[in-house]
DNA sequence: ATCCAATTTAGAATAGTTCTTGATATTGAT
DNA sequence: ATCAATATCAAGAACTATTCTAAATTGGAT
């Protein structure tokens, strides 16, 4: 698999447009961010992470980059009940997982090949463009 | 003093206590409200609601009256994105199917028999108690 | 009737997010 | 390269849904 976001060094390299937004330094290092620990942060930790790069960055910018990443279909936007948003760089389709006894989110993949008709009564006529699927428990370890 | 036993002809009667939870005028009617329209309302469109049978109610009371019989499994809380809440009193296992055109949410059943394993990729060990699952998209009429 | 606990109320407080405004940076045309 | 037009950023104010607080009211038990 060729990972062209990844140099020899080590360091990321993310281009100068992704989907027709351009990059800027702090968009850029926001959704490095986002790439580099995929541990679903709200958009308060990403500020606190890319302040480490960018030190004057603000929260709001941290807001505007990550709404313009969104709205570009760069990085997905996850809400869970009522907490604060979290910000994932997995825009495949996918649902989550909350583990309740650690706090931890893992992304959940839909079985290839399964349609959505095959599992729910829905309304006829429905034409469903967007999926979002949350699933809480805890995973027992054996 | 206000008779909290007598119900007007034709209008629901809601038992004095439900799963522990004691039927309260302000929860009685909150509840009321819920089940005479299903259209998932917020708790501001309760609050408005009751206020034609209870005047002197508080929004802080329908909070509470909602947290109360969401708490006792009376009541489901659905949250949409980062939309206000949601109160819905079918607590059967369901899903939405949220239609933009018209703003109106369906409530989306699982075909009887069907399990989370059979379309998802589940990491080993989860044990899930909560499912919560969102359609958006269009209801295209024919 | 009286007491105690539960509930209700009104308004203040909170938290996450969005908005506003002025500054700064970038792009495109000359 | 220069300049104007546009886009982006920063800081803090504003907003909104919800929760909290404290005092008043209610309800049930004695």
């Amino acid at each position: 698999m060729v990972d062209n976001l990844t140099v020899p060094s080590g360091e990321m390299v993310i281009p100068e447009e992704i989907s027709g937004l351009r990059m800027t330094r702090q968009r850029r290092e926001v959704y490095r961010t986002l790439l580099q620990d995929r541990d679903h942060p709200t958009a308060n930790d990403v500020f606190l992470r890319v302040k480490e790069a960018l030190p004057s960055i603000s929260l709001a910018t941290v807001y505007n980059c990550l709404e313009a990443l969104v709205q570009h279909g760069i990085v997905r936007q996850v809400n869970f009940e009522r907490e604060s948003s979290r910000f994932c760089p997995n825009v495949a389709e996918h649902g989550h997982f909350h583990d309740r006894s650690t706090g931890v989110i893992h992304d959940v993949t839909f079985k290839p090949g399964v349609n959505l008709a095959d599992f729910l009564d829905l309304p006829p006529g429905t034409v469903v463009t967007d999926i979002e699927l949350t699933l809480r428990g805890q995973l027992s370890s054996h």
